[in-house]
DNA sequence: ATGAAAGCGCTAACAT
DNA sequence: ATGTTAGCGCTTTCAT
C-alpha cells in the first residue's frame, strides 16, 4: 500500500465514500452492519490512522489536555507529591481517550511566553493547573475561556472551578489527635498562606485547639512554606518554646522538622511528637528508613488527579454549568511519630 | 472584537494579504520591516492566536514530543528518576518552543490499545520511550517510521537511536572504589537483566573485580530488580556469606539493603559497606534522614532529558542520518555508607 | 442509510 | 516583497 492512506481511499477500497468510512470510525449511527463491517475490514487490512490534526481542524476538538505546573512549586520533582498527581491525572486520560501534555515551569519567562502558548487557539480542549497561589502571575490563565479546572482551591478567584481536600478537617483531625494523646503546647508550622492550603490548615490547627479549650501561643506558630529547609529553621525557633508537639503542614516540612528535632538531641515521639500532612512518605516509597515513621493525614493526591480530569471534561461537556466546587476527604495515618500506640 | 479571528481577517486590518501575515507569524525572510510591524502591531491589538490544528494540518508538524513509560516500571513514581527525567524533558521542550505529551501505561490492555494512538498521523513529530526491557511489548513502537529516541539503549534493536549513560564503567568505578577502601568480598545486587543497564552495571562490576585480581563469587551476586523490596530479600539471602560490601546497582536497591542491614543488626559502613547507583537521594530531597548518606554513581538525570529532546529534534530535522548513540557520563559521589574518609 | 460538497484556518508553491 | 491559489484530511450539513 503506497501513497498516504487517507478517508478518500479507505472509502474507495471499500466501495463507500469518505463521508461512511468518517461515519464508520466516530461510531455514528445509521450504519448498515454490512458497510460499517467492510470498512473496518479495509481499515484492519490496510492499517489506516486518521490523520489526527484533520480532524481537529474540522472538529474543533483535539483530545488534548494541558496540566500546567507553576514555577514556584519548587518541590516540584524533591518529593512526590507532583509525580502522584501526574499519575493519577494520566490515568484519567488514557481512561476517557485523551492525551496529557505536560507544562512544567522553570523560571518567570516561560511563565509569560508560554502561557500564550498554552492557550493558543485549536491546541487544547481544556486545562488543569495545579499549585497556583496568590498573585500568581498564571492567574491569568484563569481568565480564559477555554474550560479550566485549578487543583487546590485559588484564592481570589471565587467562580473558578476546583478540585482540592478539605485542608481545614485534615488539619483539625491531626491536632486534634495531639490533643487526644495529652498534648497540651502543640506548635504548627504552616504552609503558604497565599495559598488556600495554607490558611486552611493553619485555620484547622487553631479550630482544634478552640474547640478543646487550648489556648492559643503564638510562640508556637511559625510560618513554613511547605518545604523542608524552611521548616527546619523554624523548628529551631520553636524549640526554647518547649512544644510537645508539633503538627507540620506538610510532610516535607514534618522531615525538616525530625531532622531539626535530632540535631537538637531530642527523642520523636518521646520528648516532641510530629505530625505530618500529605502522606508522601508511604513504606513503598525510598522513604522507608525514616524514624519514626511519619503520622500524617492522607490525601487522596492520585484520586484528586482523576478527579480533576472528570470534572474538567464535564466542564467541557456543559461549558454553562455552575463552577465545580469538589472537596474531597482526607485520612488520619497513625504510625509512630505521634506516639499513639501502634500495634 | 467579534467573530472568529483569522489570518484572513488580521491581513484585511493591516491592508495586506493572508499570505503576508502568515510570514510575519513565521519569520519568514523578505518582508519589508514596515510591513512587518504593521502587521505586528494589529496582532498584538487584536490579541490574535494562529489555530494549532489548521497550522498543523497544513504545515504537518505539530510541535508535539510525546514521552512514553511503560508500565513495567513500576518505580515510575515511587522514586525520583522519572519526575527528574520529566524535567529534564520538559525544559528542553520549552527551550525548542515544543510541547511534551506524556504516556504513562498502567496496563498491558492500556499499552496495547494505545500504542497505535501515540502513533496516530499528524500527532506527535517525534517520540522519546524511557525504561523499555528485552520483549517489552512497546518495542513495536520502534519500528514505526516515525522519528524515534530511545532512553536507555534498547537491547535487541542495535538500530535504534538511544541516549544513555555509561553503566559499565560507572559499576567499575564504584566497584573499583571498594577495592581501593580494602573491602575483599564485595556482594552485587544486580538490576534487571532484561535491561542493557542492569547487564552493564553486572559487568563492571565484574570487570572491577578482575582488574584487581579478586575472584569471582557467585554466592556474591543476587539478582534484583532495580526496585526496594527484592533488593531486601537479596540482601538478607546474601548476608550468610558475609560480605564486607555491597554494591547495589540502584539507589532504591541500596536502601533496601540499608533496611536488611539494619534488620540484621550490623552496621554501615563499619561492618558492610554499601554503595548505591542513581544518586537519588541527595540533600534536596525528602531523604535526607537516610542513615549513613549514601555513597553512589551520579546520572546526570535530568541532563539525559534535555539531551534526548536535542537528540529527536536533530533526528527530526535529519532522518536519514546514522543512528545517534549518546553515552554521558557518571560521577562517583562519596558520601558516608562506604566508608571512606568523608570530612 | 449514504453521497456530494462546503468548509475548518493555515502553509507553501507559484506567479508577479 | 507580496498576492493568488491549491491543497492538507477530515467533519458535517444538506440532499437524496
Amino acid at each position: 500500500m503506497e501513497g498516504k492512506l487517507t478517508l478518500e481511499k479507505i472509502g474507495a477500497l471499500a466501495g463507500v465514500s469518505r463521508a461512511t468510512v468518517s461515519r464508520v470510525i466516530n461510531n455514528h449511527p445509521n450504519i448498515r452492519e454490512e458497510v460499517r463491517q467492510r470498512v473496518l475490514d479495509v481499515i484492519a487490512d490496510t492499517g489506516y490512522q486518521p490523520n489526527q490534526a484533520a480532524r481537529s481542524l474540522a472538529s474543533n476538538r483535539t483530545g488534548l489536555l494541558g496540566l500546567v505546573i507553576p514555577r514556584v512549586i519548587q518541590a516540584i520533582f524533591t518529593d512526590l507529591y507532583y509525580p502522584r498527581l501526574i499519575q493519577g491525572i494520566s490515568q484519567a486520560c488514557n481512561e476517557s481517550g485523551h492525551t496529557l501534555a505536560l507544562f512544567i515551569f522553570h523560571t518567570e519567562e516561560e511563565e509569560q511566553q508560554m502561557a500564550a502558548q498554552v492557550m493558543r487557539q485549536g491546541f487544547l480542549d481544556g486545562l488543569i493547573i495545579a499549585g497556583l497561589h496568590f498573585d500568581d502571575p498564571l492567574n491569568q490563565l484563569l481568565l480564559s475561556e477555554k474550560p479550566v479546572l485549578v487543583i487546590g482551591e485559588p484564592l481570589g478567584y471565587p467562580t473558578a472551578s476546583f478540585v482540592d481536600v478539605d485542608n481545614r478537617l485534615g488539619a483539625y483531625t491531626a491536632v486534634s489527635h495531639l490533643i487526644s494523646l495529652g498534648h497540651q503546647r502543640i506548635a504548627t508550622i504552616t504552609g503558604r498562606l497565599d495559598m488556600a492550603a495554607g490558611q486552611q490548615r493553619r485555620q484547622g490547627y487553631l479550630d482544634a485547639l478552640q474547640d478543646h479549650n487550648l489556648p492559643v501561643n503564638e510562640q508556637l506558630m511559625e510560618a513554613g512554606d511547605f518545604e523542608q529547609e524552611k521548616a527546619y529553621q523554624a523548628a529551631l525557633q520553636l524549640l526554647p518554646h518547649h512544644p510537645d508537639a508539633v503538627f507540620a503542614a506538610s510532610d516535607s516540612m514534618a522531615l525538616g522538622v525530625l531532622r531539626a528535632l535530632a540535631d537538637a538531641g531530642l527523642r520523636v515521639p518521646d520528648d516532641v511528637a510530629v505530625v505530618g500532612y500529605d502522606d508522601l512518605t508511604p513504606e513503598d516509597t525510598a522513604v522507608p528508613l525514616i524514624n519514626p515513621p511519619l503520622t500524617t493525614i492522607r490525601q487522596p493526591i492520585r484520586r484528586m488527579g482523576a478527579q480533576a480530569v472528570e470534572t474538567l471534561l464535564d466542564i467541557i461537556k456543559q461549558p454553562d454549568a455552575p463552577p465545580r466546587r469538589v472537596i474531597l476527604p482526607t485520612e488520619l495515618i497513625i504510625r509512630q511519630s505521634c506516639g499513639a500506640d501502634y500495634s
